[in-house]
Formats: C-alpha cells, sequence, structure tokens
DNA sequence: AAATCTATTTGACAATTGTCAAAATCACTC
DNA sequence: GAGTGATTTTGACAATTGTCAAATAGATTT
C-alpha cells in the first residue's frame, strides 16, 4: 500500500514507517460513487488508493467544484479538516468501485509520538503536497483553458475515460461548456 | 523572532523550538532592493522578517513574476530549493529596507536530527502555508481580477503602499493594466 | 530646476472564456 | 429495445481581461 511518492526514499528507514502504518491501515472496497467523507463533519482518516479513482469536491454557489484527484498510489482527504482538526468543507468519494486503505488520523498521530523520527517522512509528504499545489497555481496563472486540458492529458492519460467531463472541467478551472468546445477542436 | 503563525501554539512546548532555533539563527539588515537569493543557485536559508517586506520573483517568459509577499512575522525562503535541495528558479529580495532573521538549513536539520520531537511544529508550519496556497487556488478560480484585489486590500491593506503596483499585480495574476483600471474604478 | 529614468495610467482593440438555452448522445432500467 | 435520466455537445451572445502603444505622473540625480 505503499505511496507512489515514497518509493524513491531510502529503503531501510522506510520499512519500519510502513509496518508501523500498515499496522493500524485497515483495507476496505467501495463501490463507485460511495462518499468516504461528507462535508460538514470532521475528518479522521487519511485515504490511500489501492484501486480505482477518487475525488474530493465542494459546493461553491451550489455547484460541484472538484478540489483533488487521486488514482492509485496516491492519498485522498479531506485535507482541511484533518490539518485543523474541525469540520470539513469537503467530500471525498470514490468515482469507480475501489479498493482503498484508511490510516485513522488520532492512531497516526499516536503513532507519531512514540517514534517522532517518522515525522520527517510526514514532512516529506506535506511538501511534496505543498509543490503539488504551487504547480496548480502556476498552471492556473499562466495557461489557458486549452493548455491546461493538453497538460492534464499529458500527465494522466487515463483520467479522462474514468471521470465525468464536469468533474475534470471544475478541477481545471473551466466551464464544461469550454471544455467540450476545447476536445471537439482536437482531431 | 516568533511567526506570527506559531503564536498560537502551547508556550511551554514552543519556548524550547525557539531557544534552538534561536540559537542558530542570525539577524541581518538589508537595504532596499537587496537579493536575499538568487535563481539557479540552491537556496540554504528560511528568511523571517522583523521588518520590512520581502517577495519572491522569477522569470516567466521574460517577465518578472511576484510568486510570494511576506511582512512582519512572516517568513520567506526560495521553497522549491529548499524542499527539493537543487537550483531554485526563485529570487528573493526585499522590497523595503529590512530587518531579517535567518536560518541556516543544515543547521536546522541538524537541530531537527536531534531533537525530532521539533518535527511537528515543522509539519504545522508547512500544513499552514499548504492551507494558504489551497486559498489562493480557490481566490484565482472563483473571484474576478476585481474582487481578489478586493480581498488583498482587506486582507493586508499596508502593502499596497509598500510595494510597487506591477509586483501585486503578477501576484494577482492580473495584468499591471486592469489592476489599474481596477484601481481608478474606486472611489 | 531640468533631465532622466521608472512607475502608473489611459486608449483602442482583440481574444478567451463564461452563461444560458437547447439539442444530441450515452447509459441504464424495465 | 423502448424509455428515462444523466452527460456531453452545440449555438448565440456578452463580459472580462489581455495586449500593444502612447501619454502622464512620480522619483531621483546632477
Amino acid at each position: 500500500m505503499i505511496l507512489e511518492i515514497f518509493k524513491s526514499l531510502p529503503a531501510a528507514e522506510l520499512a519500519e514507517l510502513l509496518a508501523d502504518f500498515q499496522a493500524i491501515a485497515t483495507r476496505h472496497s467501495y463501490p463507485k460513487n460511495t462518499l468516504l467523507h461528507q462535508e460538514g463533519t470532521r475528518c479522521d482518516h487519511v485515504f490511500i488508493l489501492e484501486k480505482g479513482v477518487a475525488r474530493t469536491f465542494y459546493y461553491k454557489d451550489g455547484k460541484d467544484v472538484t478540489a483533488h484527484i487521486a488514482t492509485e498510489g496516491e492519498s485522498i482527504t479531506a485535507i482541511d479538516s484533518l490539518i485543523q482538526r474541525k469540520k470539513s468543507r469537503y467530500n471525498v468519494e470514490v468515482v469507480e468501485d475501489s479498493v482503498v486503505m484508511l490510516i485513522a488520523y488520532p492512531e497516526m498521530q499516536q503513532v507519531l509520538e512514540q517514534k517522532p523520527q517518522h515525522e520527517k517522512y510526514i514532512r516529506f509528504f506535506l511538501e511534496q503536497i505543498y509543490m503539488d499545489l504551487a504547480d496548480r497555481i502556476e498552471n492556473l496563472l499562466f495557461y489557458t483553458a486549452k493548455e491546461r486540458y493538453e497538460r492534464l492529458v499529458e500527465d494522466k492519460p487515463d483520467l479522462l475515460q474514468r471521470i465525468n467531463l464536469s468533474h475534470i472541467a471544475s478541477y481545471l478551472g473551466i466551464s464544461q461548456e469550454t471544455l467540450s468546445r476545447i476536445r471537439a477542436s482536437k482531431e
């Protein structure tokens, strides 16, 4: 159940971390469209996708907006709630039938209290997702709707077959109609 | 030299962290427009503003783009380089005459190796700057140029007197001309 | 105070994208 | 396989914002 981003790290040190987290993780299967976390409640889990696709979304002026998408080997959660320990504005749902590892936050904290040397991996994890957001900002600032779409296709070609166009559109910050036209203009 | 965001944390635990970081921090004064870090080199410092204003910027298609702005009680660095330990694409400069605390990354790592219990504060720090980026993305996705400007004025009213309009514009993802017109349309 | 350099504003126009409404396509159920 | 509901596409139009060029204002130097 190792996260993709950890695969480059020194195996020896990592093994203990993984063992400790394996010990508190549980595996679940969910059918398509299952809500893993509901907005307005506190989120106490990190979800790691073994198989399938999941997204976080929220409602902005009544519209469903996708904030994050995760596929195999990636993690997803209601990050605001997990960080600030309060009610979340995000929902998390699986978009396909999925197999998910759950790590409960309180147990994770306990592991980190007992073995603070693991904290540096959490730090590494946060650094990675921070850089992901920085990339996304640059994407929004400097690339046109069309370019953003092309970059997503380049990065995750399979995603477009696996998730609704409307979700892709809101994730990219484009109206669904514009995204549809962009697709039509290709080939 | 405490960071604004740490002020809400339990004082007792925090005191040791601060003492340990004070021990490796050095204070410097820089005149306006001094470059604290140059792109293409590895950044080995975190800068904490005691007085003044600083920004990170980079060149995108030859244009100066402001990525981050920090004022008193906030921190700034070439975050890509600090995280990934490689050459940075960012420059860091002070925009006003400033007093800055420097913390060298290698020494910070050493402190964290010796006292891994401090890692959780680093984690807290990363979580905070992560949420800042998430806010910025939402800002870009859902608010017009005018609204983004108004929100910045609301949040940091003094900034507009302290830093060039062109820097504010690129930070907000707006052309300088549009920002100028937005300002003209008010009052 | 004139001269020079920098920063900001203004004008004219074009391009990108959003919105609303309707049609077409697709997917699933009975 | 007809029918129903969800998803995607298309059309027409308006609004926001960017670009390029020039003018103005402000700041700094001699």
